[in-house]
DNA sequence: CCAATATAGTTAACTAGTTGACAAAAAAGG
DNA sequence: CCTTTTTTGTCAACTAGTTAACTATATTGG
């Protein structure tokens, strides 16, 4: 069962750590945890197509366009035509989109290092490369059918 | 940003691991991922108040209750009034439940281990015991921190 | 003993995701 | 050039979670 244990430890962490996260962040910014996601992700891709945000996000374009008209009726983000494709939306973040993203990060940040001061017998870094290769052994023995189209 | 990247490391990787599961149990037993964890859970409590399940599950008393009829329609779970409270209503596993939740669960194991020969470099079972240790590490530092400072 | 409080489960209204169907636009290719 | 196929975004209907309000039952303490 060590295997299947690891699936479990690995998801009652990430519970754990996502739940904290988003603690933090509606209590400070009263804002979710998967909206800070949105809104970093945006930021870091720059102005993109709706499809191109939800496939970073790894949700459905349908989940991209439903959510949206919330962040631009709140000023974090900006949708508008493509001039090229007319068929394409395309999103960005705007200023004060960025400045909050990246006062969450910071936030987050700050939290998550505070949290583990004091923690010996751990090494964060080699941890990160062991799921990075675990990540990148996965994603090449599956037939990632993420959501619906997949980019090679 | 190392203590950032690792949170979406460990995001990216239980997406992939969990979608992958959820796909393999979708096609040989038509249900989900959510679907086994409620009944791997139940089945490793045994009888328990459908608000414990909840707890064991981390979600809210809620979730379950409207998920309870579901499992019940289908043979897999049956519930009945606790005799000495009676606002309790127990939860148990049907002997269907319990060979269905075997059978899933020797799936994944014989898949993830499938999955994983031929990754060398990652000790599982030493990945396992780090995930452990920032997993109660993070619990025993997450309670009582109403109103700590951390400058914005 | 009984009034106040706490707890278990259900329900309603909401959020955020899914899939499948669709219209419109773009791309491919005879 | 015109048909066929593909892609984009949106909508509808669904799943599975949330919180808040509610009912019914326990538990507690004066």
């Amino acid at each position: 069962m060590t295997s299947d244990r690891v699936t479990f430890t690995l998801n009652h962490l990430v519970g754990e750590i996502n739940r904290s996260a988003d603690r933090i962040l509606r209590e400070r910014f009263g804002l979710t945890y998967s909206q800070f996601l949105f809104l970093v992700t945006l930021d870091s891709t720059g102005q993109v197509p709706s499809s191109v945000l939800a496939h970073e996000l790894g949700v459905s374009r349908a989940a991209v366009s439903k959510r949206t008209s919330w962040f631009e009726s709140r000023g974090l983000a900006s949708s508008q035509p493509s001039a090229v494709d007319y068929r394409v939306v395309e999103l960005s973040i705007t200023a004060e989109g960025h400045r909050l993203a990246i006062q969450m990060g910071d936030t987050l940040e700050k939290q998550f290092r505070q949290r583990f001061v004091g923690l010996h017998g751990v090494d964060l870094d080699q941890l990160n490369r062991d799921l990075h290769a675990l990540l990148s052994h996965f994603s090449e023995h599956s037939t990632t059918r993420r959501g619906e189209e997949v980019a090679a």
